[in-house]
DNA sequence: TGATATATCTTGTCATAATAAGTAGTACCC
DNA sequence: GGGTACTACTTATTATGACAAGATATATCA
């Protein structure tokens, strides 16, 4: 019944409109489809995947969301500029977020230790202050070069699961998501710029005094309860953080 | 055939799934469905609405990107917790957002020129290159505090009119709004730490080689054209940038 | 009683299909 | 030659129907 053109493997759990926007993502990243104008019409895509209009569209429009393509009524779906001013206000990881644009990451888990909750981390995690809660410190590199020091404090019940997990190839947001089944949603961010420390200085790679955004992240599940409470120290030489925000209306 | 049920008026123009969107946003901005648990069943907005399934699903999910409801696979979609939380990285002025938080704050015009376009204004704000923009440099202050250096461009016609602006105790943005009648809609920010040259220093009052949170926003209207392009350096030791962001799902 | 099975809610995914509407090229008529 | 109408593309919207899968309460059986 399923035709299993172009590699899509139909029993997988994954969603169908999911594996083909992988593949129409890894097709945009590698070139096949060049910037402007490319993209075959959903038509094609249709006789292509052998699916459904609805789930080619469905692909299409999570690609659109993402701001890799976008459409033109009447005329076809075009690959946006690789100008990266993607991820409009889209909470993601780092990983997460260098990978899609087609950059690979590396994290070094330095420590991963249980400690007692201070009066911020319980509050921000909504735990009792005193209460064991798990500590995650990982460099993360860009093609070798260290960009970042995530910080990271979860439930204890979390943390003794991702000690089992490989956290120097996964990004903690995908595992809690797709492993864990939590469901993410909003975060609250704070920003501000900061110099190294001795410390920061030799784990980055930078001088002592350097410019460091830090960033201070308390992440969300769908249902609104804390699950993960980040400090990111970001090399402000080599990275930059970009969001798109709405003015509010309503 | 088409039954305009609850006042769905099928003859529009504007596509049904938006129309039954914005029936179910006024609803739960006017307390018809409370937050947590509400908001009836899909089958049920079908039969109330007598539309299909697939346009309450895409009204839904609108609603769900919008941030407003969230649903919970097998039992239900719920009215996301209103208020507070929704201003979800909204994009405001320095000095509207200081008067929310009931500080007040002081702004000194350095300079106020028109010069010609560079490659990267011209691209930003979609002018020709070498058009006439105008500049604006201005200190702000927080408690006699400096507390950044915001240097803006506008195009040519708007930064006349700026000129005759008290740009000391007024926001550009709420002059925009307010007096010139834009509607503003995205912004692109970008942002990265930096250090303190000696201008920088000298301005912001901090010793060169402090840390600087430098931010590069480009506003648009709501037809999403350009509209201003600014850079912010903002202190690093005195000021954060708040925002919450949300995961990006289907 | 307690564990299991079942029925029935819910949302998630996918297929098929019809009509609308925007775009652009072509053929036709004047 | 130039404007108009037609046609053949495209994406946009909506409908109907089916089955999968998570959640939950109920009923059943050991």
């Amino acid at each position: 019944m399923k035709p299993d053109k172009d590699s899509v493997i139909s029993m997988s759990p994954v969603p169908l409109y999911t594996q083909i926007k992988e593949i129409l993502r890894e097709r945009i990243l590698n070139g096949t489809y060049q910037a402007h104008e490319q993209m075959p019409s959903e038509s094609d895509l249709i006789k292509a995947f052998g699916v459904s209009r609805i789930t080619v569209r469905q692909a299409l429009g999570d690609l659109q969301k993402e701001g890799l393509v976008f459409k033109i009524h009447g005329k076809g779906t075009y690959v946006s500029k690789p100008k990266a001013f993607q991820s409009l206000a889209k909470l993601q990881g780092f990983g997460e977020a260098m990978a899609s644009m087609g950059y690979e990451t590396l994290s070094r888990v330095i420590s991963h230790k249980e400690l007692l909750a201070d009066k911020v981390i319980a509050l921000k995690l909504d735990v009792a202050e005193g209460e064991v809660v798990a500590e995650i410190r990982r460099v993360r590199y860009l093609n070798r070069s260290p960009i970042s020091l995530d910080v990271t404090y979860v439930p204890k019940s979390v943390g003794e699961r991702l000690a089992k997990e490989d956290l120097a190839h996964r990004d903690i947001f995908l595992i809690l998501e797709n492993d864990y089944g939590y469901s993410l949603g909003q975060a609250e961010l704070q920003i501000e710029a900061v110099l190294a420390d001795d410390i920061l200085a030799r784990l980055l790679q930078v001088e002592e005094g350097a410019p460091i955004l830090r960033i201070e992240r308390l992440t969300f599940t769908a249902d609104n309860r804390p699950l993960d409470y980040e400090y990111l120290y970001y090399r402000g030489d080599a990275f930059q953080y970009r969001l798109r925000i709405e003015r509010g209306h309503l």
